[in-house]
RNA sequence: CUGGGUGUAGCUCAGCUUGGUAGAGUGCGUGCCUUGGAAGCACGAGGCCAGAGGUUCGAAUCCUCUCACCCAGACCA
């Protein structure tokens, strides 16, 4: 017991830790994984008892998992709460016109859950919520005086997924933390910049504290331009995204943003072969015809038809890649100029671009189309589309058969350009050191930072007056944390054939005391003593007082992964020992003196 | 939404082809025996066989429809 009075002070710093009894909390340890778990994470989670299936994308948090779920809450709010923003919290409710307002309702699709209460009115769950905030901020914030400002809330969010799975990684009810920052100008004191590399930094501390190992990668850039949207991607194998690292010069980005370093590229050639067309009928895809037509998808050109959105006039887009890549529409649009879409297949065909076997020549052919075409796919002889249903042509060489509308490395910007418009990938050159390659890794992503700009103050017609008596619209950024995803990505990360591996920040208990016979009076008044000395120490502790037989024990206790076990038997009591075993540790554990047991047990905790 | 798969005990699954008393392992309860990596013996509880309709004297089993869940695909915290 402590002497002084501090532990009650509510301003006190030091955190009393929790003390827990096995059999008189709900840990369900399953000894096979349901059927329907695959993913790791999930199959560990509800095998350790974390979570319970209760519908598709939609999980119980039992008192383990939810524990975790405090601990990187927890850890999230310091942060926030260190770069200057406020904790609030908005309703899971928003009534529909909230969204109609920038015409989310419509954007989300599906994704929305929505709602009709019994008055017929419309609402959604909320899946995040810009709007909310925004309309908020507008009708409390009414001069640039009051400005910056930061909120951020830690919430369940809904999202009506097509496919929820693998557990907490992709549920269709998550908890996150987002934060919303308002601003009247981007660069200087106060501005937008300022506050999204405090955020920045907050996320590294977020993640580094929570013991991930991760990467912050430049995702899609928003309306302001630069780098002005980051993803933190916690690295593990079994992630859904790939993302591509320079290791020269630690440039990383996703495969939606990333660059690619400049390539040669050239129509030069001295081949001569003949356009010859062959039949390939119901061949939905590169490899089949590739396959029947007796060449590699990488001798292929692949050219994609997309539609200007927007303007009076129909136009079209062409873009041409390798068999064997895949088109960026991001870099497409850029390169073109203009906001473009994938063509509508029926209206396509209508205007006579035979989909599916449309060639760069129909670029030739069109006023209204413009064809950009992937360093890659220059050069020598390719097989193709032949603007024909059911035919593709061998031999196609593009000096020839498009002959002066190619432009040249010193003439660009015709009707027929060449520029990077394909997905990077393993091996490509680096953006931003000649000579070094990407490679190519996967991540899971848990944290996404944005400027927004002034997309969501417009559609409110959010503005205040600034310094200058000059009406001006706020600018925003936004800065989400999916905080149950966390959780999953860090035991994708983290775990081996037995279970759960926590970083001791997250761990849901820093020790578990395993006492080998409860019912024996000396190994159960240890534990309490060594339990009491590390709650006051500030550990989180769980005595496993089963009466279970010590196979079941030690399994149970590697399944749901705390940092430290401490284990109370008769051969290391008559040795005036506990036996003491790291979870990230193999084998079973050394002897310690028990005199030294508790600070032994802090000092793996540090 | 598209394609594939699965629904039988808390969990993992058999039984279905060829209709006829509902099965195993594990878990759970009780007792004994045990006590260092899910041990052993005995007894016991536990199922509207996803739901609805149909065929049949009779359906977990055959037919039809519905629902749920999982896996793979244009997205995302």
């Amino acid at each position: 017991m402590s002497t002084t009075d501090t532990s009650n002070s509510p301003i006190t710093n030091r955190r009393r830790g929790t003390l827990q009894l096995w059999s008189r909390t709900l840990i369900p340890t399953l000894r096979e994984a349901p059927a329907e778990a695959s993913t790791p994470s999930h199959r560990l989670m509800l095998r350790a008892g974390c979570i319970r299936q209760v519908g598709a994308g939609v999980y119980d948090f039992l008192p383990l998992g939810m524990r975790v779920l405090q601990k990187v809450s927890q850890i999230v709010r310091e942060e926030m709460d260190a770069a200057g923003a406020s904790e609030m919290l908005m309703p899971a409710i928003v009534p529909i016109e909230l969204y109609a307002g920038t015409k989310r309702d419509v954007d989300y699709g599906d994704l929305l859950f929505k709602l009709t209460d019994r008055h017929g009115r419309d609402a959604a769950l909320g899946p995040t919520h810009e709007e909310t905030v925004t309309e908020m901020a507008k009708g409390s914030v009414t001069s640039y005086k009051q400005l910056p400002l930061n909120v951020y809330q830690i919430q369940t969010k809904f999202r009506d997924e097509f496919r929820p799975r693998a557990g907490l990684l992709r549920g269709r009810e998550f908890l996150m933390k987002d934060a919303y920052s308002f601003h009247t100008t981007v660069e200087g004191d106060g501005g937008l910049n300022e506050t999204y590399d405090r955020m920045y930094q907050a996320y590294v501390n977020v993640f580094t504290r929570c013991g991930l190992d991760f990467t912050v990668v430049e995702a899609e850039a928003g309306p302001i331009g630069g780098s002005a949207s980051h993803e933190f991607m916690v690295n593990a194998e079994t992630g859904e995204d790939t993302i591509l690292v320079c290791p020269e010069t630690g440039y990383a980005a996703n495969v939606e943003k990333c660059e690619i370093g400049d390539r040669d590229w050239s129509f030069d050639t001295d081949a001569t072969t003949d356009l010859t067309k062959k039949h390939t009928p119901g061949m939905p895809g590169i490899d089949l015809v590739a396959e029947h037509l007796g060449v590699k998808p990488e001798g292929m050109l692949k050219t994609i038809v997309f539609a200007k959105i927007g303007g009076d006039k129909r136009k079209y887009v062409l873009a041409t890649v390798r068999g064997d890549h895949d088109v960026n529409e991001g870099k497409v649009r850029d390169v073109v100029g203009f906001p473009i879409a994938l063509a509508d297949e029926k209206e396509a065909k209508e205007a006579g671009f035979a989909i599916g076997y449309v060639s760069p020549r129909m670029a030739a052919t069109r006023d209204d189309t413009l064809l950009v075409i992937d360093p890659d796919a220059t050069g020598g002889v390719w097989a193709t589309g032949s603007d024909e249903k059911d035919h593709h042509v061998t031999g196609f060489i593009w000096a020839r058969d498009l002959g002066a509308d190619l432009p040249t490395k010193d003439q660009q910007g015709g009707k027929i350009r060449v520029a990077d418009v394909r997905n990077a990938g393993e091996g490509d050159p680096s953006p931003r050191l000649p000579g070094a390659k990407l490679v190519a890794r996967r991540g899971i992503e848990v944290g996404h930072i944005f400027k927004l700009g002034t997309k969501y103050a417009q559609a409110f017609d959010f503005t205040v007056l600034n310094e200058q008596q000059k009406k001006t619209t706020v600018i925003m950024g936004c800065y989400g944390i999916g905080v149950s995803r966390t959780i999953a990505a860090s035991i994708e990360q983290r775990h081996d054939e037995w279970g759960i591996i926590w970083p001791v920040p997250i761990a849901p208990y820093h020790v578990v005391i395993t006492v080998m016979d409860p019912k024996n009076d000396e190994q159960s008044k240890l534990a309490d003593k060594l339990a009491t000395e590390l709650v006051e120490a500030g550990a989180d502790v769980l005595i496993d007082d089963r009466n279970e037989r010590p196979g079941v024990k030690f399994k149970d206790a590697d399944l749901i992964g705390l940092p430290v076990r401490l284990t109370i038997g008769d051969k290391a009591l008559a040795e005036n020992c506990v036996e003491f075993k790291l979870r990230s540790e193999d084998g079973k554990g050394r002897l310690v003196d028990i005199a030294d047991a508790v600070k032994e047990t802090l000092s793996k905790l540090a």
